[in-house]
DNA sequence: ACAAAAGTGTTTTTTGTACACCCATGA
DNA sequence: TCATGGGTGTACAAAAAACACTTTTGT
């Protein structure tokens, strides 16, 4: 849609000025952050319950507007923080969504973030009976646009996992191969031949052998491993990792 | 950061109630749109002499704040015709800069898209001679942060030249195969071995072999090509084109 | 002894890379 | 006739995919 010189005057903007004055229109912006992580069944979702009126009942992804003197990353952190007592987790901006009538209330733009945690790691401190892990297949309707908001990142999740390490925020700090390949198997949604999984990651020699071994499991126990963070990080070629 | 409750009032934003409201704080957003063209010589950007007086003499990329009733889109779109006159041009979003003080004049935030266009089709209607194709290579220290902006757009390009069909969008209607291959050594800023690369682009199936030939150049003419969009488009397989 | 998952190599197929000569045109 | 880029195929290397049996633990 083209508008008419008249309707940008009537929004009080000046051609050739496109500098915000005291009289232009002003959107508020907030940011929301799809908060992924993994246990045992499946991927998870973190979500909460919405209390907007207009969506009582649903559930919703975690935001918040942004405050006058924070960029937005931090703005993204902050939420984080406040819904799970972490500081530092891996987090990143995926897309804005801008849509002019997706908020009831007026105009709302709001960039959405994605987070990969240790499910583990954070259930302790969630008492918030709001909050709830979904499973990744179950969400079903959230308010707002949260649904496109929450398959955008899925899929920007989905194929950064292919190139860069990302993978390893999910997992505790210790972990097996077969942990490992479940992590790529559930976010994937594929599943993926064991051997070559293994030579693959291994390969990679981004992998650090532990010497341990797994304890209590009703099965042959598996050697743990660690990701070689630092090797990485100093490693030129940073893409391509499965 | 992590803004306390004490500073959270202050923007008049009341806990659990993430929704703006009258006494809200508002920020200005802005689109700024890197236009990506090709010629003979390099791939260019268009750029435009900066009116804002702190940054007399820079060049800087096209943008606008948005419209309180166009859809983030719509304002990118709207940019693209008031500067080149064409509409439904290929024109994505790519990230959301929101840095607190990345603006001199307030909180603007701005939602950096790329575009490509065709650069004989729109050098026609471009009489403005604030308006310049710079070199991608050379265009120098440009106004606020869109020395930054340009770079995360080139980025994108080169990721997803790689495995869509975008780079089309370069060229005109018909083609010969050097041109698309000088089209992604430009892009890509590598060479690359002539009869793999049409061994490669010829195997998709995604060009028609037009059965003409380009006339008046002083060697032997090459064949013109054109994109098989609907091809592309049906096709399951939409990854992985070079 | 059984159930459950760990660990391990080889072969085949596919994909990528390296490389050199003759051809058609305009000047 | 010369300069310029068009057009073509093969051999080698690397990466991906397919595939089955033995081992270790807890119950």
């Amino acid at each position: 849609m083209i508008l008419s010189e008249e309707k940008l005057k009537q929004t009080g903007k000046k051609e050739h000025s496109p500098y915000p004055e005291k009289d232009d229109f002003f959107t508020a912006v907030s940011v929301d952050c799809v908060i992924f992580g993994l246990d045992q069944e499946s991927l998870k979702v973190l979500l909460i319950k919405s209390d907007y009126p207009l969506y009582e009942g649903r559930w919703s992804l975690l935001g918040d507007l942004i405050s006058p003197d924070e960029d937005l990353d931090q703005a993204a952190d902050r939420v984080l923080f406040e819904r799970t007592g972490l500081q530092n987790l891996f987090l990143q901006q995926v897309h804005c969504f801008g849509k002019a009538d997706r908020h009831p209330s007026g105009r709302v733009i709001s960039i959405a973030y994605y987070s990969l945690v240790n499910i583990e790691q954070i259930e302790l401190l969630k008492r918030d009976h709001e909050l709830h892990w979904h499973n990744i297949n179950s969400v079903g309707e959230l308010a707002f646009d949260h649904n496109k908001i929450l398959n955008t990142c899925l899929t920007h999740l989905q194929q950064q996992i292919k190139t860069e390490t990302i993978g390893f925020n999910l997992l505790p700090e210790k972990f097996s191969l077969r942990a490992l390949q479940f992590l790529y198997e559930s976010v994937l949604m594929v599943e993926l031949d064991r051997r070559n999984f293994r030579k693959k990651v291994l390969s990679t020699g981004l992998l650090i052998d532990l010497k341990e071994m797994e304890a209590n499991v009703r099965h042959r126990p598996a050697k743990l491993f660690k990701f070689n963070r630092q090797k990485y990080e100093s490693s030129e070629i940073k893409n391509n990792f499965i």
